[in-house]
DNA sequence: CGAAATTTCGGAAACGTTTACGATGAATTT
DNA sequence: AAATTCATCGTAAACGTTTCCGAAATTTCG
């Protein structure tokens, strides 16, 4: 509301041209030090800040990055983008955020508006159709760089930070295994779901590797991935049968919540009668009681990571870079068998 | 990295002049029709994307807000984000987001950041020491219209939406009386801690409407309101003595669910021996076993509604507005005592 | 003391837009 | 046929900076 005061005003005050004004806030040399301070003191008596948008439009830089995610309030990605921003803070980068909600159109939308903004690269978590998608193409056209975060797609020119998914379900499988359980069951998402069907290879390859035959039945799939309601359903389906599982591997931590309501009310004991093993290591997974096994995904550094990486795409110019997270299970009490048995 | 192509290279390419070509990209009416799709298809052709910064600078006209929380991965905040970004959004505004960590001088550096990007209003949700504090200041010497988001200040005159926190607390509390809970104790936060206060007054309110007597030795002061392990430490000392609660009511959810623990441990029985309710209705309260009884916080509503005052006041030079959310209890099964009695 | 070097500053152009204004030519009117 | 209108376009200024270049004023040097 109030008049913007630029560098005009100041240099009006002290009978300077704005030149000297200039000259005197960024430090530059050619500057008699007396008229410096004068003008170092009047900027803070009118309270200068300098307007961004002449500055970038000047220098031509634009210190901004952009941030696409499906969900903001979905507790993995709220943690990445902290990672994000933590960096980005430090290297003086401007962070803007779009929340995609899967939405293709969204996202492309998004997008231009980052574009518009002249943002100097994007850390993007496509939507899963986005996995096979031309959004990207915007940015490839304008020789953006951008970094995938989670999800990477089968575009082997890109970069990418993500989790080893695989080996996470492999590992939660493995350790399910050795504690002694026989009949593992898994709920994954759907079909197309790119992430459940990383864990979902890795529960198969655990199976194989120790000559457990692969039981169809013992699979199910649920629509919501990120509620309880279908891991308790489908887990009620699984139990109410004779030959009923002795584990559950689930795809995240909020379907194996589900099989928690299932077992009490079925009074299935956790984890001697049913082992369960979630993935995520949401705030959830430490509240649960049994607390919850599940496979750990450190969202702030990972976050972190793809904004290292951003930089050196955009300073270095660097072609193509890639990590991929080691998984690591974090064993609670949810799928402990050793000491009963 | 690539050139940005701007009005001049469709200019160039068509040999028209750069007026010309804005004419036609803006709809003015004073330009002929074949001229016009010529130049819409070669912007198409090229990518073209206004800069946005040149257009801001320009017409003096900076569509952007900026929201300033806490914390980002904290699942209230996130929901309020999520709120103000859907109508922000919809009003065309770009958001710029800054994570305090309730530290000061950090958010002052981004008020300043946001100055500098002339942000035309802001959200805050302020971290404690700023109630007193004067970051606000910043934004008041510019007219730069602000709205409080859950913690309103002791200033009168500012804009805020809020939770109606002791009257959250006071219907949790009399809900627990109502049960028949006779010795209800609170896990409270440190003593500075706005929220927690509130609440506190909205505790010993219901005890003072129901005539039961303030019992000091009932209430204990946690440091971490957001983890559980102060809610188990501190309900472990309350509950190993010869005169325990029978019900307790803790400042959030987190700390709700170390009660939980320390009951496990105790082996205690929830509700039966112990009833517990917390607050905030976060994820993991329809997780816990029992599912637990809390005060609803409707994050997305409010960020909502926090966008909406701010437009007023951008738009319409409205003074000061405020909301205070009715609250509301969930109730769940941790304090549920009446079928069993 | 004159010339050269140095210090300190201002003028002007530029970044990519928008917009007020004027110019041009064609079409219409008288 | 001259005068007027109208449609269409270009010129130039402006937004708030930065920076190149040159101009004074001052100092240093031979």
């Amino acid at each position: 509301m109030a008049k913007r005061i630029g560098l005009k005003d100041i240099a009006e005050a002290l009978n300077v041209s704005v030149t000297t004004v200039s000259r005197a806030l960024n430090n530059k040399f050619d500057i008699n030090q007396e008229t410096r301070n004068a003008i170092l003191q009047k900027a803070d008596e009118l309270n200068y800040r300098p307007n961004a948008y002449a500055v970038s439009l000047r220098k031509n830089e634009y210190f901004t990055i952009g941030v696409i995610l499906p969900s903001i309030d979905h507790y993995f990605f709220s943690t990445v983008l902290k990672g994000i921003m933590n960096k980005a803070h430090q290297a003086n980068y401007l962070v803007l955020i779009g929340e995609s909600n899967h939405d293709l159109e969204r996202e492309k939308e998004i997008i231009e508006q980052f574009m518009s903004h002249c943002v100097t690269g994007v850390i993007i978590s496509p939507s899963d159709k986005t996995t096979y998608g031309n959004n990207l193409d915007l940015l490839k056209t304008r020789r953006i760089p951008f970094i995938l975060v989670d999800r990477p797609t089968n575009d082997s020119n890109h970069s990418f930070v993500r989790y080893d998914d695989p080996n996470g379900a492999f590992l939660a499988v493995e350790h399910l295994i050795q504690q002694g359980y026989k009949r593992i069951g898994f709920i994954k998402g759907y079909d197309y779901c790119v992430i459940s069907n990383a864990r979902y290879s890795g529960y198969k390859k655990a199976l194989a590797k120790y000559d457990i035959p692969f039981d169809e039945s013992l699979v199910k799939s649920c629509i919501h991935i990120d509620k309880p309601n279908d891991g308790y359903e489908l887990s009620k389906q699984m139990l109410f049968v004779k030959n009923r599982p002795d584990a559950i591997f689930c795809v995240t931590d909020n379907v194996a919540s589900g099989v928690y309501q299932a077992a009490i009310e079925y009074g299935i004991n956790v984890p001697t009668e049913l082992g369960i093993v979630g993935y995520s290591n949401s705030q959830i997974s430490k509240h649960l009681t049994p607390t919850l096994s599940t496979v750990e995904q450190p969202g702030i550094e990972m976050g972190e990571q793809a904004f290292a990486f951003l930089q050196q795409n955009i300073i270095g110019g660097v072609s193509r870079l890639e990590r991929t997270f080691e998984a690591r299970l974090v064993i609670r009490q949810s799928s402990i068998l050793q000491n009963f048995k």
